[in-house]
DNA sequence: GTAGGAGCTGCCGCAGCGGCAACTTCAACC
DNA sequence: GGTTGAAGTTGCCGCTGCGGCAGCTCCTAC
């Protein structure tokens, strides 16, 4: 069946004006326009305005949304990606009300003393303030953070983009021979995982034992596992295992 | 001590261009600015600051942090008031997780019963993806609703903005009632009382119990409840029994 | 025909920033 | 003293994701 436009604003709590936005950017086609120019919606519409709201509540932008929802694999396994975006930002906002807690505690604390609030390690102020990313985090990895950085300095907002796209890219040709059965170290897959290498040793020189740590961040690293599942459930141990093998026979 | 906006910025994971436009709109001052002009903060504005960034991380907009934040009686409740709010937040996400989960195994029982999916309750598949407001709900009572918002719709976004101060100031006024140690039912507070009915009234006709049943919608309702708690704990059940005494000595 | 509701397109503006240019201040070094 | 580079300033512009509105069309009921 179908819904007309105010139907699924009702419905779904946004506005019929964005919902003729997220026409208009491509993001949420109708499943038809009637010959009086109306907009008609059915549930492949609905299912795909679910994935859109959820991960607008999780922050992310609508061509980010956009890119995501291209690269599915599957429509079950892409609400399992959210799903578990749901639950980490969760977790973020009980690290969150932890931190406030805290404040709590301390302040109440230096009041039983009677002392003015000292302060000794001002960053647990803001522990789990800012909001998890669909983006990687190389955190673990400050040289390569620092690299990254200087590089994404150099470049313009559309070079930018293109890089992330092609991250995006990447990350959804490994699922492709994933899903087609090929081992980790099948030569296909080493050569994805070899301009993968290729474009770190870009940024700065890369050991093989560097490479293998980065490899087990994929599955260890909560944003990194959480990019990579997003695409496809068992993705992150894959590229771990590629990694593994690519370092195995051509970096040592 | 003090420190410099690069070191807020760095500890906070906020932009020092974001600290200076909090500083120019007045809702995060530093606590001086040196002879060179710069900016050095100390422990107090840290904790505004986190106050602020929770508030932000909940999705509330800047002049209703200020508001908030100058409606506190006391530091401690009104980090409990946001605590409440992360843990209510955090809920919100859950039940949106479930929903994700539920599409999940709607999806998969289409799948194997090899029948394209319908959608009995459209409604469900979107319970939890609004973010919750701090705002009155006025939802379980809409023909007040409906008022207010025709109301609203004839003013412009001063008076808007001017009417909700005065709730605000409302619930303060009532919150130093309380911590005075006057009982619910006291002159002051039954004058207070008495302007809130008021101000119903010229939206709609209210009979008594309809008044009472919103004094209760202060403890059930959860956005209500937040609303009142966050401005000093026990404030909702104070409103509800104000009412209460209200209703009984001077509406019947 | 009229009135009112539903929906359209196109335009403008908002909130909360991020980025940048041009400038000042400060410290270290020669 | 001059130079360099880092840190910080103000002021301006633009972005994203909408919300609101004007002017219009279509449809239904009277």
């Amino acid at each position: 069946m179908d819904w007309p436009i105010s139907e699924v604003a009702r419905m779904s709590g946004v506005t019929a004006r964005t919902l003729r936005h997220y026409d208009e950017t491509g993001l949420l086609p109708p499943a038809r326009v009637g010959a009086n120019g109306h907009r008609y919606y059915e549930e492949h519409q609905l299912l795909r305005l679910q994935q859109i709201l959820v991960l607008r509540a999780l922050g992310v932008g609508l061509p980010e949304i956009d890119r995501i929802l291209a690269a599915r694999v599957d429509e079950v396994d892409a609400l399992r990606g959210h799903h578990r975006r749901l639950l980490a930002e969760r977790d973020r906002l009980d690290a969150l009300a932890d931190t406030v807690s805290r404040t709590i505690a301390e302040l109440e604390q230096s009041r039983k003393d009677g002392t003015p609030m000292t302060i000794n390690r001002p960053e647990n102020l803001f522990e789990g303030i800012q909001p998890s990313q669909y983006e990687d985090s190389l955190r673990d990895f400050p040289e390569f953070a620092e690299a990254a950085n200087q590089r994404a300095a150099t470049m313009d907002p559309t070079e930018v983009e293109a890089s992330q796209r092609e991250r995006t890219a990447q990350m959804i040709r490994l699922a492709e021979l994933m899903t087609a059965g090929l081992p980790a170290d099948a030569e296909p897959v080493q050569a994805e995982t070899d301009a993968q290498y290729r474009a770190l040793v870009e940024l700065h020189a890369v050991s093989a034992e560097d490479f293998r740590a980065i490899g087990r961040s994929c599955v260890d690293n909560d944003a990194w596992r959480t990019a990579y599942e997003a695409i496809t459930p068992g993705l992150a141990a894959y590229q771990r295992d590629a990694i593994e093998a690519y370092v195995t026979t051509r970096l040592t």
